[in-house]
DNA sequence: ATGAAAGCGCTAACAG
DNA sequence: CTGTTAGCGCTTTCAT
């Protein structure tokens, strides 16, 4: 294997001359470049990865937990592993995956230096990886909102504002019996940042406008979603429905429409959830839109600035709009 | 940040007894061991991952290229990711995330040695990378069995064998007209040698018992699946059905209930499907179970094997089997 | 615009 | 059972 003092003595260069040539880190005028990278080719050289992590202090790469545990939407995960994939890409970082549940080793890779930084999904509160990580010789961030994050940036959709968002418009919509479908129940026991928030967004507007906040959990992988909207429909008579589970959305639709429930006229629905996953058969269903591309970009971005070391980095909660399709009335 | 060389003086020892002793690749007596575990607690020590892989050679890392089309199940890759991961850890190692569909980056990875090994998730048949991979410096598995490999190791479940096992199971039970529900459109232009395989295993088992062999393909996202089963009960009035298309499954069981129609009396279906996915609400299917746990084990030692240098190391077809539950008829 | 040289923190001969 | 030492391949001061 070609190492960078072959090239540079096929280059007829220093050591240095062909290491800033690769930086850009000093001027080096064209003729040399030109011999430099002619010898690369020639040599089919690759810088070696080790040595630079060792030299630079830098392994280049970004780690992150991941949840693996079976009541968080795969789909979904996949889709925050790829967006912080193309924005890691975009900085020439990689990822580094490291089980969630596995808390040695999330701190151990952090410690070691094998990556510059670690991006955790799936936080909730009181996570008792926080207080470790807190004091992590390398910066953390936090993809979630816990109340207490030790210092911790977080990084997250409002999801606080994003249910309570959803009520306010279904509310000036006409809606006024509300029920809104939350996470399945192992998610809110153990209490997800973001399906905590997002029922306390609900209560709080539903009490801001006076109205009965009816917040009902559902797993649908075990209940019957055909049972829990007929059961819904009859005791409740919602005239909407706030969805904030992606797993369960297909179902819930399947379920609807099997009830002969027309959208917007009979119910309105809105759902809370990645945008590629509220358009179901024929129907859109009015969204506020989990932007997890953005959200990715954000963890990345202050991740690779706590590795620049740019000061200090403020938490960052990312404003919910609502999108407005097919399953909520028009407004004038 | 505390080195060996800071162990090794507050231990009162040399560095390469603390190398030693921190790789167990020599005896150490019990005193000395203690006084530099004691050393390393007191000044917090963690070994550099960087340093460690420029002198070892090794990056402890072993690289994943997951394929991120929307075309392949979430669920389903997760689940792999998961397997990959356990194995990975329990050589202690950790897993690089590739985008299956960066090309350069996945070349990349392997030449700067940044991983030590490269899996490849979703290989299709002539697939653009294998030419190129072939010709790296450090090992590559594929997880799945395209027909020319370049001479890279594949490991993978033998699908062929598996709609072939489900076909002949089915005609054991009185089945002689099949209908085979296979991967979505893309999946099979694409030619994913999962797709490809288990298509020719269900026309090849069908063609040797005289049977027609019925293959669709079916889009669940786009095509309503319960138009689809309607079709093709009344057209093809199928005694059983093959179904390998993870994703679907959920739509497809809930399509046949929709049509009352009860299973195995009315029609015997097989899936051909990781364990987790074939249950449905009451029914569990009988199913032809792929086993992910197992296939992401053998890939991750076929490479570490490799790593090791273990010589010539074969290709790997995990053999099927059927698990009768209760979708089809008991056997006497 | 280019070189020389000193590490980065570890592994693994080689030497007892 | 322990110590000495020479790298691994790069980055980055200093010099010029």
């Amino acid at each position: 294997m070609a190492t960078m003092s072959d090239i540079a003595r096929e280059a007829g260069v220093s050591l240095s001359t062909v290491s800033y040539a690769l930086s850009g880190k000093r001027a080096i005028s064209s003729a040399t470049r030109e011999r430099i990278n002619d010898a690369i080719t020639r040599l089919s050289y690759h810088p070696h990865a080790g040595a630079r992590a060792l030299a630079s202090q830098r392994a280049g790469t970004i780690g992150l937990a991941v949840p693996l545990a079976a009541d968080v939407d795969a789909h979904v995960v996949m889709m925050f592993v790829r967006s912080l994939m193309r924005a890691a890409h975009e900085t020439s970082n990689e990822i580094l995956l490291i089980a969630g549940e596995d808390h040695a080793a999330t701190a151990r890779v952090l410690d070691e230096g094998k990556v510059d930084a670690l991006v955790v999904m799936d936080v909730v509160e009181d996570d008792p990886r926080l207080p470790v990580l807190a004091g992590a010789r390398r910066p953390v961030v936090l993809l979630g909102y816990p109340s207490q994050a030790h210092g911790i940036p977080r990084v997250d959709f409002d999801f606080e504002q994003a249910s309570s968002l959803a009520v306010t418009e279904l509310h000036r919509r006409g809606a006024r019996r509300l029920v809104m479908i939350g996470s399945p129940s192992v998610t809110q026991t153990r209490h997800a940042t973001y399906a905590d928030r997002a029922t306390r967004g609900f209560e709080q507007a539903c009490e801001k406008l006076g109205l009965r906040a009816r917040h009902v959990v559902h797993d649908h992988e075990v209940d019957s979603t055909g049972q829990l909207i007929r059961t819904l429909l009859a005791e409740e008579r919602p005239e909407a429905l706030v969805i904030h589970n992606e797993s369960a959305l297909a179902a819930i639709h399947r379920a609807l429409t099997d009830e002969g429930i027309s959208m917007p006229e009979d119910l309105q629905v809105v759902a809370i959830a990645p945008q590629e996953t509220v358009r179901l058969g024929a129907v859109e269903y009015t969204a506020v839109e989990i932007p997890v591309e953005e959200i990715g970009r954000a963890a990345v971005t202050t991740a690779t600035a706590l590795i620049e070391g740019d000061g200090v980095v403020g938490d960052q909660l990312i404003a919910p709009t609502l999108n407005e399709r097919d399953t909520t009335h028009r407004l004038p």
